[in-house]
DNA sequence: AAGACGAAAGTGGTTGA
DNA sequence: TCAACAACTTTCGTCTT
């Protein structure tokens, strides 16, 4: 893996700490999160369209151990040297090799290919390891069960990782696992929904307050607003005013209203942009997070003493 | 001129008959 | 299977800074 940033690009500090669990390293002088999405492995990502994916994918990640026969598996001929095999042996070598790929069945052919796809959209999101192994699980568990017949392996191998992370509390939106797979996102929510029916997966709903590191540090939103938006989060949970609601919203209104408190003032754009929601959504989150948390009355004491706009 | 606000109409998904 | 429904988006006009 090419090498890591040492210092924080923000401010310089070197306090840096790596979150192995949520695949961020963030600084703990400016809270920004150095290594997010930052590799570059030189590597050809891009999908160009179903058919020609495969043929011009030049890689998978650059190193994992997950493997469609968890590494088990035997390929006859790999390395020996024909030539030194006589005519009897070389001719039971090609039929051992014929016979191989003979019995190697669809479910594993496609199970290599996948999880190939599924390795480098992992890689490119920097999920952990633990959400790639799930998510392989996941898929793994789909083919057999024959879940992926009519539709894209891409996508039910997009859907597979969108649970995992779900399952590990590593929130990625719809939005960036579509931008990672290539696949359309209601695709992907809708391969999503299939899969974990017809596996018996529970998902708890997502935590808005999972989100805020990420959409804080691509603000550039300080420490201090970040925990106050946190609380601010938890009293909403309290007000039930995050059940049935999108968790991308609420997370973005919440730190909008707390950068705000801090003085540290973005525009509602700025925050829907990273948060993948519009304006008018964080404009109707906010509005029910003044009503019901009286954040309003905060709010007036800072215009007052002119910390605020 | 840019940002914030809100109304109105449209979209995609869920739910319940 | 269809219609009602809630959440969210898009679009657009108005107000504020």
């Amino acid at each position: 893996m090419a090498d890591y940033i040492k210092k924080c690009p923000e401010c310089g500090g070197i306090n840096l700490f790596w979150n192995k669990e949520k695949g961020e390293v963030i600084c703990k002088d400016c809270g920004l999160v150095v290594e997010d999405k930052m590799v570059d492995f030189g590597q050809e990502w891009r999908e160009f369209d179903a058919e020609g994916g495969d043929k011009r994918r030049r890689a998978g990640a650059p190193t994992t151990y997950t493997q469609y026969d968890q590494g088990l598996g035997t390929e006859v001929g790999g390395k020996a040297d024909l030539s030194k095999l006589g005519a009897k042996s070389r001719n039971k070598f090609f039929r051992l090799r014929k016979w191989q790929y003979r019995i190697s069945t669809a479910i594993e052919r496609n199970l290599k290919l996948a999880l190939s796809e599924l390795k480098r959209v992992a890689s490119y999101l920097k999920l952990p390891r633990s959400v790639e192994e799930e998510s392989a699980r996941i898929y793994t568990l789909a083919v057999q069960r024959g879940l992926v017949r009519g539709r894209s392996m891409e996508s039910v191998v997009a859907g597979a990782l969108y649970a995992a992370c779900r399952r590990h509390e590593v929130p990625r939106t719809l939005d960036e696992l579509s931008e990672a797979s290539g696949i359309e996102k209601k695709e992907i929510g809708r391969t999503y929904r299939f899969v974990t029916r017809e596996l018996g997966i529970s998902i708890l709903p997502s935590n808005p307050a999972d989100y805020i590191p990420r959409f804080a540090s691509a603000l550039k939103i300080s420490p201090e607003a970040q925990s106050k938006s946190i609380e601010i989060l938890e009293k909403a949970q309290k007000e039930e005013l995050t059940s049935g609601r999108g968790p991308t919203g609420i997370a973005a209104a919440a730190l909008y209203v707390s950068a705000l408190l801090h003085g540290e003032k973005r525009t509602q754009r700025e925050v829907a942009d990273v948060a993948g929601v519009t304006e008018v959504t964080i404009r109707n989150r906010y509005k029910e997070l003044l009503e019901e948390l009286k954040l309003d009355r905060e709010i007036k004491k800072l215009k007052k003493k002119k910390i605020i706009a």
